[in-house]
RNA sequence: GGUGGAGUGGCCGAGAGGCGAGGCAGCGGCCUGCAAAGCCGUAUACACGGGUUCGAAUCCCGUCUCCACCUCCA
């Protein structure tokens, strides 16, 4: 394996070696089900699957676990709000998480546990905690990690305790011994739902954040794993705060840190406060899927994505030149082709293994789709399938292979059978007619013909091996 | 205040001492009856001011501007 990736803890690009060799255990944050999917939890989805994919490809077994947080203050404020359980609220929002997911592509992961799924692991890792001097009661039911027994705290955001601005504007947290200890357990509130906390030895309460992905990645990735992902927001102070219990607890944790960039709008981070987040759901009936997955391709994973109403439709100019090459040439050489080991060019694993380069491995398909476009014009067959295997071997490994699963079954299911039978015979004879005008010379009732497909969405090319017809992309 | 990051041609977006990544848009051409698609060509681009160097967008110093985290956050 030659990959080199960044490293957060390190701020280095440097060669990543898996603890076991052929084997990868990645641990990525996963969404607070609170509310609906948008593109920046798009972004890491897309970033780590490709991430995914490209170790897969290079040989090793990778074992992905993204977890589900699905109980916090949001999704029990939001749920009481709208009068339905917190697990129904999380419920709803977990499914359309998936939903968007399973749009742009990306593969399951190999586990998904939730938060509430673990509540007997939290408590042990709490009890190793205490045992070993690292956490404290404060009110009953209160449990605190203690940033001041760990002397490493703040390593992987290089921060001096000292020098963090603290906010304690948490009146309920003036039990805590300094303002950074975070909460691993919380006291079950009065005016929270009964089935909304868990028996312990400290009495009843549910878990502190940072607790859940530390024991979820221990539970189903060991006490020292490869890789542990998420957005840059996160380093702090999630990642570090879960670093340091894990380490405080005596486990080895995340030996990587991978953290992607965030998309903007305007130059500024997408929130609710400010009314400029993009929904999925909403930018998904603006753009197919695989443009969208192209946009979040296009950037490397650690610069800042802007985001502005152009974007959409220049990505779709852009993927439409690629998909078009690979149309054109299935259609001549047939698209059966097995692409999962087929040889990548070399420019092309050069970015790749280059901290997941993928603007320059895109740049490596058009140069692909440049040289297999002249050679279906000059009618070098050979050297065409040789660029379609080539491109489609490397949109493979970015989840973009316009042939592969699941954007094959999409589109092949997304007209009835009959009804797709029953167009083609009517553009066909369309096509015929226009032929005979052609021959005719008789070009304005051929343009009329060519006109009235086009209103209907059917857009026409000629070219010298006859007409080819499709239904114009895009809504 | 602390920590991290960024300013690249009309736009998006790579690169990181010397052949101007790539895409979108534009312009010219080839092909076409005309288009479309494709192909070829096409740009005094690197925030500003100094410096180092034979040579700097890339290194050094300084300045300005912007973003993110330090509170939940992808």
């Amino acid at each position: 394996m030659s990959l080199s990736l960044h490293d957060s803890a390190t701020g280095t690009v440097r060669p990543f070696e898996p603890l076991r060799p052929g084997h990868v255990g990645i641990y990525q944050c996963g969404a607070t089900v609170q509310s609906a999917p948008h593109i920046g939890h798009l972004r890491p989805a897309v970033v780590f699957d490709i991430l995914r994919r490209w170790l897969e490809r290079s040989g090793a077994e990778v074992r992905f676990i993204r977890n589900v947080t699905d109980i916090d203050d949001k999704i029990l404020a939001k749920a009481a709000a709208a009068g339905q359980p917190w697990w129904a609220w999380a419920g709803r929002w977990e499914r359309a998480f998936t939903a968007a997911y399973q749009a742009l592509g990306v593969a399951a992961p190999t586990y998904e546990p939730r938060a509430t799924g673990v509540v007997p692991d939290m408590i042990a890792f709490i009890e190793r905690l205490i045992g070993r001097g690292h956490a404290y009661t404060g009110r009953p039911g209160n449990i605190y990690f203690d940033v001041r027994s760990y002397p490493d705290y703040g390593s992987l955001t290089h921060q001096r305790l000292e020098d963090l601005a603290s906010q304690d504007d948490e009146p309920e947290a003036d039990d805590k011994h300094d303002p950074h200890d975070f909460a691993l357990w919380k006291a079950a509130k009065a005016s929270e739902p009964a089935d909304a906390s868990w028996q312990t030895p400290w009495g009843r309460g549910r878990p502190g954040w940072h607790l859940e992905c530390s024991t979820m990645a221990l539970r189903y990735l060991g006490e020292t794993f490869d890789i542990h992902g998420g957005g840059i927001d996160l380093r702090f102070p999630h990642h570090e705060n879960e670093l340091a219990q894990s380490r405080a607890a005596g486990y080895g944790f995340a030996r990587h840190w991978v953290h992607n960039a965030f998309v903007t709008q305007a130059g500024v981070k997408m929130s609710k406060s400010l009314g400029n987040t993009l929904l999925a759901s909403e930018l998904l009936k603006q753009a197919e899927p695989l443009v969208l997955r192209y946009v979040l391709t296009a950037a490397h994973y650690r610069s800042t994505l802007e985001f502005s109403p152009a974007t959409l439709p220049e990505a779709a100019a852009a993927w439409e030149r690629i998909v078009g090459f690979v149309r054109r040439a299935g259609e001549r050489l047939g698209a059966g082709q097995t692409v999962s080991g087929a040889a990548l060019p070399a420019a092309f694993v050069a970015a790749m293994d280059d901290d997941l380069a993928t603007a320059g491995a895109l740049a490596v398909v058009h140069d692909s789709v440049r040289r297999g476009n002249t050679a279906l014009a000059d009618y070098q067959d050979d050297e065409a399938l040789t660029a379609l295997i080539e491109v489609r071997a490397m949109l493979a490994v970015l989840g973009l292979d316009p042939l592969s699963e699941p954007w094959s079954s999409a589109s092949a299911s997304s007209a009835a059978p009959r009804a797709e039978a029953a167009l083609s015979a009517l553009v066909e004879s369309q096509l015929e007619a226009r032929a005979a005008a052609r021959a005719a010379r008789d070009f304005d009732a051929a343009d009329a013909i060519r006109d009235r497909l086009a209103a209907a969405g059917i857009q026409v090319e000629d070219s010298p091996a006859g007409p080819r017809w499709e239904l114009s992309s895009g809504g």
